[in-house]
DNA sequence: TCATAATATGTTATAATATAACAAAGTGTT
DNA sequence: AACACTTTGTTATATTATAACATATTATGA
């Protein structure tokens, strides 16, 4: 188990450049953000990103390649996670929703096989790309 | 509206390499697949696979960046996909379960907002591999 | 049937995303 | 100090996906 609060230097600043985006950001442009300290290779982006998803800091958003915060703390360790993603502008919001997390967790498939994780993403229009459509 | 029922000779020749595989294959593995076809360059492949996702014949496994032939049939136009996926082996199976589909598709966050797409990802071990593993 | 719009194809080049492999430095434990 | 373990730095390369442009094929409908 990696390590349990202490980050390391270069995931404390791919922490920090990620909780402080306000849409998912991908690694690249990570990267770019931080050659100025010091950090100058996709592996050393990609490293931080895998420590932080494991511990459940951040999450993937699949259909973007692009890394978000965890604001929710009940996906715990990325077990169950489910995003609204705004197909107009880049926006992502996590849900952290007790009644669909559970119904999820219990859900079974027809040959009564559980899983243990699960990711769901919605698409549709933030309520600002909304009015702004009409 | 592209096409509604005739694919195009590319189009036909991805589709059937798809529905015949097993697991989700990965573009530049049709690529692979095809060139005895002359399909030589990987726009080809991937303009395929675009209007075959359109037309809802085919979807995309977003944690795999890979693709699979739609089974289900009500997840009309890929609307509503649902998939578990085999940590272990590469196994994916759509999963077409109404209750899910309808739970889902009338879920709405906070704010209210509802949403007219959703893809979810489900992982754990096929009853293949738990048996393996025992 | 012939213009014409729309779709599909072929092709070359390049962008964007992600991993392999190896050497060195730091960290904690005994 | 010796050891295992994690993290870092670095170079190279693999994998996934799109841009841009020229041509061909296929509706469709005047
Ligand atoms: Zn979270
Ligand atoms: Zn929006
Ligand atoms: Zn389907
Ligand atoms: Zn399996």
């Amino acid at each position: 188990m990696a390590q349990a609060q202490t980050l390391s230097r270069n995931q404390q600043i791919v922490l920090d450049i990620i909780e402080k985006a306000k849409s998912p950001l991908k690694a690249y442009s990570i990267l770019f953000n931080v050659q100025k300290k010091g950090i100058n290779a996709p592996q050393q982006i990609y490293r931080a990103l895998d420590k932080l998803i494991e511990m459940g800091k951040i999450h993937k958003i699949e259909s973007k390649n692009a890394f978000v915060a965890c604001r929710s703390s009940d996906c715990e360790i990325s077990k169950a996670t489910a995003f609204s993603i705004c197909e107009s502008c880049e926006m992502v919001d996590e849900i952290s929703d007790t009644k669909l997390s559970k119904y999820l967790s219990n859900f079974s498939d027809k040959k009564g096989t559980k899983f243990k994780r699960f990711n769901l993403e919605f698409f549709g229009l933030c309520k600002k790309c909304k009015i702004e459509t009409k």
